[in-house]
RNA sequence: GGUCUCAUGGUGCAGCUGGUUAACACGUCUGCCUGUCACGCAGAAGAUCGCGGGUUCGAGUCCCGUUGGAACCGCCA
């Protein structure tokens, strides 16, 4: 390294061939054990940790935790049973000459750095800088650079062109809440902060770029869970053009084979191509859009057998059955709890189960409840065995939606689930359209942007809630990573489908202008996606935390205990914003 | 917007069905100690128990409200 007056070393760099040299190593004071008469001191720098010894305690007066010192002195071997094996220089240390104090700590810190992760985390984010002072915390950090490093790599290598968009942007009524910025010179206009650099992106591609790529930021003023951020987060984003629906999810798959196979820590993923699944199949087999397939449940429909049932709340609903084996004898705590559960996710009723006794007869509340023939029909259907429990979840509108997290949690209580692999799937052939009792019409699904399955033809001759779109997602145990789409580069086309979805022509016009216009000039075809690269992180961290992943995250409110943001602002900003605060 | 849960010295926690000296570990300070590396030993300081109200002879503990954190539902094209 370049010696400067704090340092000719780093700590990692000290080692036995250095012995009796000397040298000057800078960083903060980790620990400090008085003997009286011999004093130890190790010091930590970003690269290691190197014990730092004087017969002269003197020389340490004063000396508080976590100040940052540099210290000149001459590298020593230890003497063999003095050796310590936890740390990289721990066969020698440093015998110290002189030091300087560069930065003084207080004698009282807010936590033990060494150990913070154990600290609540609005402490530790309101004091990050000592937080990130610890090598666990930090690894994350540098993690997270060498990740994005290494997609950079991968996006190169397949001819992207990295390119930078807009922050200060327009705001659109579609999708989440915007974050809006005043404008000073535009009195009662706004900027936005883009929530994707969607239209950005394709405007590259009707300028005539093939392949576009950005380490992005994006917006969203949604509240926040704990594998998504409030506020701000980072987004692979990609197009390209003259591409269709395959040669993206190729691109994708890529990035996330060579990505966890890289980063994954030796966790398994099979070297088959991802799974992949038709948006319906998914709902039908796993009750979600975003299946867990670790989990070895799957879902049996049990509309039918119920048609006619006596039984109130199956008649005339959606039934879904999960069947589980060999857990009939689980106490009733446990399906007490699993109950809790059901309620907590909003199903009133809690869950309906039974038993399959020895003897085929069913154990449990609903069981009088049965017909002879319906008790046949569920054997059958739901291949019943003795032992199996079977749990009912029954819902007009969202007997799919509980099915699946009741499945999620059953795979958790269970412990069905291999923590120690990773299992890919990409769900496709997303509606584009559903039907919404609020707005009383057809809303869009997903992206509006999207491409209809079938084009034109499709749009004016389906019903809209059995128009698919090209329109997917990669998934990876039971998480979004992904989301992408071919999009419509038809004018016309755009037209109709927005149309479906109640908006008026000049609406478009006006709302999406820039593509509108563009589109008229020749638009090529084109398709891409956009990995989030917080949640590929959590998931290769195997953290619980998305925040974990980021060097200065928000609270989960939206609250930045460093800053103090959002702050009020003076009068006279508030003025030139021409904005009035009620 | 809703549900649930948590809040006790700097940090992490204990505090049972209400009884007053609020325990323990780490950290801090003082003293002792020439080989530790989670050093050790002896001692000390440090807490309006998040805030407000109520019940009670008496509240860290029970009740109501409030503020803040976390998780979940809504939301996230």
């Amino acid at each position: 390294m370049q010696e400067n007056r704090y340092r000719t070393h780093m700590c990692s760099e000290l080692c036995e061939d250095l012995v009796d040299s000397k040298v000057r190593v800078a960083g903060f004071v980790e620990n400090i054990r008085d003997h009286g008469g011999v004093i130890f001191v190790d010091v930590r720098d970003m690269s290691g940790v190197i014990q730092v010894v004087s017969n002269d305690d003197a020389i340490f007066e004063g000396i508080t935790r976590e100040s940052s010192i540099t210290l000149f002195g001459t590298i020593r071997k230890r003497d063999e049973e003095d050796y310590n094996g936890r740390i990289s220089t721990g066969t020698i240390e440093l015998l110290v000459d002189s030091l300087e104090v560069l930065g003084k700590a207080n004698n009282v810190l807010p936590f033990e750095v060494m150990t913070s992760k154990e600290v609540s985390e609005d402490v530790r984010l309101k004091y990050r800088y000592l937080d990130m002072r610890n090598p666990k915390v930090k690894e994350n950090i540098i993690f997270r650079t060498k990740v994005i490093d290494y997609l950079r790599k991968i996006m190169k290598e397949e001819d992207f062109l990295e390119m930078q968009t807009p922050i200060l942007t327009a705001s659109s009524p579609e999708g989440a809440r915007d974050f809006i910025v005043p404008s000073r010179k535009f009195h009662g206009k706004f900027y936005a902060l883009p929530q994707a650099p969607q239209q950005f992106k394709q405007l590259l591609m009707c300028g005539g770029f093939d392949k576009y790529f950005q380490i992005a930021p994006c917006f969203r003023d949604e509240d926040a869970r704990s594998d998504r951020v409030y506020g701000e987060f980072y987004q692979l984003d990609f197009e390209m053009a003259f591409a269709e629906e395959e040669d993206v999810l190729k691109i994708g798959e890529k990035i996330f084979r060579n990505t966890f196979k890289e980063f994954g820590k030796g966790k398994k993923l099979s070297d088959e191509a991802f799974t992949r699944l038709s948006f319906k199949e998914s709902m039908e087999r796993f009750g979600t859009d975003k299946p867990d397939l670790r989990n070895p449940l799957e879902l049996v429909d049990l509309t039918d057998v119920f048609e006619d049932t006596t039984f109130r709340p199956f008649r005339g609903v959606q039934v879904e059955g999960i069947v589980v084996e060999n857990i009939a004898d689980k106490s009733n705590s446990w399906f007490n709890d699993l109950g809790d559960y059901a309620k907590s996710i909003g199903m009133a009723a809690g869950i309906g189960y039974f038993k399959v006794a020895d003897d085929m007869s069913f154990v449990g509340p609903i069981d009088k409840f049965l017909s002879d023939e319906e008790r046949e029909d569920l054997i059958e259907v739901a291949n019943l065995k003795p032992g199996s429990v079977i749990f009912f979840i029954a819902d007009r509108k969202n007997a799919y939606k509980y099915a699946g997290l009741i499945r999620d949690e059953l795979g958790r209580r269970l412990d069905l689930i291999d923590k120690d692999e990773f299992k890919f799937c990409i769900v496709k052939d997303f509606p584009m359209y559903e039907w919404s009792d609020e707005e009383d019409g057809y809303i869009f699904t997903h992206n509006p942007f999207s491409m209809p399955q079938g084009g034109m033809e499709a749009l004016e001759s389906k019903k809209p809630e059995d128009v698919l779109a090209y329109q997917f997602d990669f998934v990876c145990n039971g998480i979004e990573m992904a989301s992408g789409a071919v999009r419509n580069h038809d004018l016309d086309i755009m037209r109709k489908a927005f149309a479906i979805a109640g908006y008026e022509e000049d609406e478009i016009e006006k709302r999406f202008n820039a593509l509108y216009e563009a589109f008229k000039y020749g638009a090529p075809p084109h398709a891409g996606m956009a990995p989030g690269i917080d949640r590929m992180l959590m998931m290769l961290l195997d953290e619980n935390s998305i925040r974990e992943t980021i060097a200065f995250p928000m609270l989960a409110s939206g609250a930045d205990l460093l800053t103090g943001a959002p702050t009020e602002v003076d009068e006279m900003q508030l003025r030139e914003a021409h904005i009035k605060v009620r």
